[in-house]
RNA sequence: GGGAGUGCGCCGGAGUAGGAGAGCCGGGCCAGACUGUAAAUCUGGUGUCUUUGACUGAAUAGGUUCGAGUCCUAUCACUCCCA
């Protein structure tokens, strides 16, 4: 496909850490160029969780129309795959009515599967992937090493061995379809019917780490420690694999203070962030832009359209 | 004022019967990886320099010794006990 063959749509992506202010700015944007909101964040889909994981507020979900957010439950088997499938088909939809539709979150992962596509590949059901993370739990990684060497050593070239989710996967691919799991990674990119304009918004790491500390302390007290308890019997689902709510559990356990609690989750916030920025440093060809520059941004956005 | 103890790299811990170490464990921090758990998971670095190596270093200043982080003296800081 050439470039006018694709029609004038634009998907335009806002992403950075956590607390650079992505959520508030995606709304101005929307409101200015007259779109809606589609969310690319791993904890936002969950009904259950809300102010742990700085959802867009009641209020701010009624100013404009936001999509896949709080809409799966914890106990569903949320993935990068069904994020992909739904956030694809939501985007198709939108681009009906609209010639701009915004994408903004904090989850790299699901943002490079919307624009550089995944592999088409059969699915895994959720138990054969438990199955194998009891035998990594019980025998250890060894176990999963010595299955994909034998079953797949193109593969086992390449993997890191010393990343277990990395070998459940990879093992529970192979055994249960039983083909091996390189196969299936061609590396060819899907192409888009649509264009696309990466916006990376960031902030001065000392601006950056004081907000995320100050949200912290709002979230607490806008009552993130009920919200906390109301979760706590679910607490090993891995949607509560979460920064903060590992904290939080740790106070109900009675083995923190919430006081001693809050430093650990203002530090592991930052040390998210800090991933956070390696990826967007790293991975695809983002724009950088200072997160206070919205001018610069909505310049970008009306060059995008053409 | 008297007595006892402890002092090393960003922090905590272990260890050291004179032959050492820019060393061990944990944390922090920095950097990195990333195709279905991704707020997950994993990797590396963290005295200085001209970096396959070299240099400086164990509170500070001296001393003993072939050799001192380790022993001695003084000083400083901190902790505890007694007044």
């Amino acid at each position: 496909m050439s470039d006018k063959d694709i029609p004038n749509k634009l998907l335009v992506i806002i992403g950075g850490p956590t607390a650079v202010g992505k959520t508030s700015l995606a709304i101005s944007l929307a409101q200015h160029f007259g779109a809606e909101i589609v969310s690319a964040d791993s904890r936002q889909v969950y009904k259950e969780l809300n102010i742990g994981v700085g959802k867009p507020s009641h209020e701010q979900l009624d100013s404009i129309p936001h999509h896949l957010v709080g809409h799966t439950t914890i106990s569903s088997h949320y993935s990068a795959g069904s994020y992909t499938r739904d956030a694809l088909d939501i985007i198709d939809t939108l681009f009906q009515k609209h010639d701009i539709v915004f994408l903004t979150g904090g989850t790299g992962l699901y943002i490079k599967a919307i624009t550089d596509g995944f592999d088409q590949m059969p699915e895994v059901p959720a138990d054969v992937n438990e199955y194998w993370t009891q035998i990594w739990k019980e025998k250890g990684i060894n176990e999963l090493l010595i299955i994909l060497e034998q079953k797949d050593p193109e593969y086992f070239k390449t993997i890191d061995r010393a990343n277990p989710m990395r070998l459940i996967r990879a093992v529970s691919f192979i055994m249960h379809t039983g083909l091996p799991f390189s196969s299936f990674h061609t590396g060819q990119s899907s192409q888009r019917t649509f264009k696309i304009l990466p916006i990376a918004l960031e902030l001065p790491r000392d601006e950056l780490y004081a907000r995320i500390n100050q949200r912290v302390l709002h979230m607490v007290a806008d009552g993130w420690m009920e919200e906390a308890m109301t979760l706590y019997p679910s607490r090993h689902l891995k949607a509560l694999q979460t920064v903060g709510y590992k904290e939080l559990f740790d106070v109900i356990d009675g083995k923190l203070s919430l006081e001693e609690a809050i430093p650990l989750i203002q530090q592991s916030t930052r040390r998210y962030a800090k991933r956070q920025m390696t990826w967007y440093r790293n991975q695809g060809e983002w724009t950088h832009v200072n997160a206070n520059d919205s001018d610069l941004i909505i310049r970008l956005i009306e060059h995008g359209m053409g």
